[in-house]
DNA sequence: GCCACCTGCGTTTTT
DNA sequence: CGCAGGTGGC
């Protein structure tokens, strides 16, 4: 119990928060439902630490995965503890790392101001590399190759291993693409040449610097007394192994994350990571936070019954004590635009019925490319709206022109920054001209820049002279941001390399808004220098910062206007009203999920984010018809739908189109309002509130045997009576005390044997 | 080397 | 549909 006004913002939690606030030494686990205060938690317990343990800020690290996570938590912390929480290492995992690789680069053979390639960068990298190979580029697109060396950086297999280990050149000849190893192990050597360090190179070479350099391990393993880690079911092995490795001295790692709202394991993250934490460390602390202080009951108990669905997941129960709350209300349109004005017009109606706030309200979709029907709607019922992601400011290709010359200013072995560059503006250098220098760096080992800089001597011609300008260009940018500070030095290149006035003579729409753009760079750029807090004001220091830098500090103008955007933007955020738009086969979940049960169920954990985003009342819709690719394609609702317990949706009339249906695919609204209907009725018969065992854990399915005595979460206890076992569609029959008879499918029910 | 036209292809994406 | 990349004429 709290003893000092010191510690008065313990009276603040509840007692499961309380203990995941105050149990700060050891190993623990926070298993953290959707809503349940986790960054509550984390900041209380972290000014905790500072404030009743006295932990220096120091000595604490703490990682997130968005700046904007980062700087929140700081933010929050700061109102406890004051300013000192400012000495926290508080960061994503890239740009922690990333500070901690520039102070040791020479132990890796990296400058200290080595460039990060975006994933733009290396994919323009991987295409080079094939091309200059001579490979079929329609079998190794840079999406696939790139994601082939992620996915191995990302488990820490180095291109030695990969083209050692025959798992991988097996599993790559079986895909016709024999050439992948060869590949990883160029396009690493040229990032190295190249001074370059991709994303996911700043954890991987992490590792190899904690692994191969145990006195730079130690100083960190002295330094940070407390690691703690945000977002646990998204980090992939590399992260893991870092803190890992941090925390193995002191063992002082606290982990925090929800295995039901894992939904980036496409680029990465390891759901492994979870059970591996508990075999690492036996004797953790495990702490579920499960009181949703966020959503109405119909909404908990909706999102319940969707992840209930799942086979993989931690045994947790979302519960909380708010009110009932409206039903879901099921929005059904005939095509892409319908869909559009229904969602428009429901929240107009809200909007002058109940007087909600347009920024209260968020529409949620699986595809960016949903946001186009949705936008025309709204523009035309004059409600305000945003969309959030798309193309950010720093991967507009005018924002990333300028930036390529300042990276090329203090890099000279930036490759992919000098080709973006050189010809641009048109300085009649062309592909050929750069072929014969890299040819000639070749011949003479040496640097591309050496050969650039001798320029008319070795190339000849045209192009040489041309090449020796650039050279001269590029030379007296290095002087300025030498003596000059960033500012100063970027407004410089940008006049300079002839960029703006390109730009400022474009008096198209598009033309005036990139010349802007390069304007607001400028501005940001300002804002840098002026920044009292930044010791070193130098273009390479920006740079640092820039890389790893999203959009976070940028706009976020919270002006009124609803939000649209894709539900894995929506990840931590939350809305009064929520309109999950798209509801259909093949689009959510998307056909590319179907071919797993891996896929599709993390394709639901992405359903199960959308829903606990809401916390007063949520829409879902789909539309029968929609335009993708130029064509009109008929779509079914989505098998999601099915998964929501129907006794959560309303079916409301005046959602409904009142056009009639174009074209009578088998699978019609009227047959899906049957199919609800009829499963609400058998639920409310069936519904007999049992409560689960204390210690209830699902049997593995292939234990079950006819006569088996069974428990189920929902329907309580039962016997086996007929086991139908077929594969994946494997059912039984079972006799159920209360419930009755009922047939389940075993890839879904969980079932706990008894005898 | 440059520009105009044509073909092909298409999730999600904190860093 | 809309973009990126390739081809062909200048």
């Amino acid at each position: 119990m709290p003893e000092s006004a010191q510690t008065a913002y313990l009276n603040e939690l509840n007692p499961p928060q309380r203990e995941a606030v105050i149990n700060v030494e050891g190993p623990s686990m926070i298993i953290a439902g959707a809503g349940s205060g986790k960054t509550r938690v984390l900041t209380n317990r972290i000014a905790h630490l500072i404030s009743h343990h006295k932990v220096d800020p120091f000595n604490i690290m703490s990682l997130t995965f968005t700046n904007k996570a980062a700087a929140e938590m700081r933010g929050r912390i700061e109102g406890v503890v004051g300013n000192e929480a400012r000495n926290l290492w508080m960061g994503t995992f890239h740009s922690v790392f990333a500070r901690i690789l520039r102070a040791e680069a020479s132990r890796l053979g990296y400058p200290s101001n080595f460039t990060i390639y975006d994933n733009d960068d290396s994919k323009t990298l991987i295409k080079q590399i094939v091309k200059q190979y001579n490979l079929d580029d329609k079998l190794y697109k840079p999406n696939i190759v790139y994601n082939r060396i992620s996915g191995a950086k990302n488990r820490l297999v180095s291109w030695q291993e990969y083209q050692n280990n025959p798992i991988y050149s097996e599993d790559d000849l079986a895909n016709q693409r024999p050439e992948m190893g060869m590949l990883y192990e160029t396009y690493s050597q040229r990032c190295f040449k190249s001074d370059a360090m991709d994303f996911d190179d700043l954890l991987f070479n992490t590792n190899i610097l904690f692994q191969e350099h145990v006195d730079v391990l130690n100083k960190y393993q002295q330094r940070f007394h407390y690691v703690l880690i945000d977002e646990f079911q998204d980090t992939n092995i590399s992260q893991y192994m870092i803190a890992k490795k941090l925390a193995a001295v002191r063992q002082n790692i606290c982990v925090v994350g929800d295995d039901a709202q894992s939904i980036y394991a496409f680029r990465g993250a390891d759901i492994q990571n979870i059970l591996n934490f508990e075999r690492d460390y036996p004797d953790l602390k495990m702490m579920k936070l499960e009181q949703n202080y966020r959503s109405t009951k119909n909404i908990v108990n909706a999102a319940n019954s969707v992840i209930n669905k799942n086979r993989a997941q931690l045994t947790k129960n979302v519960w909380t004590e708010n009110g009932t709350g409206d039903l879901i209300e099921l929005i059904k349109a005939t095509s892409d635009n319908e869909e559009g004005r229904l969602v428009a017009s429901a929240i107009f109606e809200a909007k002058m019925q109940d007087h909600t706030s347009e920024s209260d309200v968020a529409i949620l979709y699986r595809t960016n490319s949903q946001s186009r029907a949705m936008e025309e709607a709204l523009r035309r019922m004059n409600i305000r709206y945003r969309v959030v992601g798309g193309l950010s400011f720093y991967q507009r290709k005018e924002i990333k022109d300028v930036i390529a010359y300042m990276r090329y200013v203090i890099n000279p072995n930036d490759e992919q920054a000098m080709r973006r560059i050189i010809n641009l503006p048109k300085r009649g250098i062309g592909p050929g001209t750069i072929e014969k220098m890299v040819v000639a760096a070749t011949e003479e080992n040496k640097s591309l820049w050496e050969i650039m800089e001798k320029g008319g001597s070795l190339i000849g011609g045209k192009g040489g002279t041309q090449v020796q300008g650039f050279a001269t260009l590029i030379k007296s940018f290095r002087l300025t941001a030498e003596k000059k500070d960033a500012f100063e030095t970027a407004t410089t290149i940008a006049k300079n390399s002839g960029i703006l006035k390109d730009l400022h003579s474009d008096k198209s729409i598009e033309g005036m808004s990139r010349y802007e753009n390069v304007q607001e760079l400028l501005n940001a750029i300002k804002e840098f220098t002026d920044d009292p807090e930044k010791e070193d004001k130098s273009i390479s220091a920006f740079l640092q910062d820039v890389a790893l830098l999203t959009d976070e500090d940028r706009n976020e103008k919270s002006e009124d206007a609803v939000t649209l955007m894709t539900i894995h933007m929506a990840k931590g955020l939350e809305f009064q009203y929520v309109y999950v738009v798209g509801l259909e086969e093949d689009l959510f979940p998307s056909q590319m999920m179907l071919s797993s049960r891996a896929d599709l169920e993390e394709e639901r954990r992405l359903f199960y984010v959308a829903i606990t985003r809401a916390k007063k009342k949520l829409f879902f819709s789909y539309a029968l018809n929609r335009y993708r690719y130029g064509r009109l394609k008929t779509c079914d609702p989505s098998r999601f739908l099915e998964d929501v317990n129907p006794e959560f949706i309303h079916i409301n009339r005046k959602f409904r189109s009142k056009e009639p249906v174009l074209v009578a695919p088998s699978f019609t609204t009227k047959n899906f309002v049957k199919n609800v209907k009829k499963e609400a009725v058998a639920r409310k018969v069936t519904h007999v509130n049992h409560t689960p065992s204390k210690d209830f854990q699902p049997s593995d399915p292939a234990l079950l045997k006819e006569g088996s005595k069974i428990e189920h979460p929902k329907f309580g206890f039962g016997t086996v009576k007929l086991l139908d076992t077929n594969g994946s569609n494997s059912k039984a029959k079972v006799e159920f005390e209360k419930a009755g008879e009922k047939t389940l499918l075993l890839s879904f029910a969980k079932l706990r044997i008894l005898n």
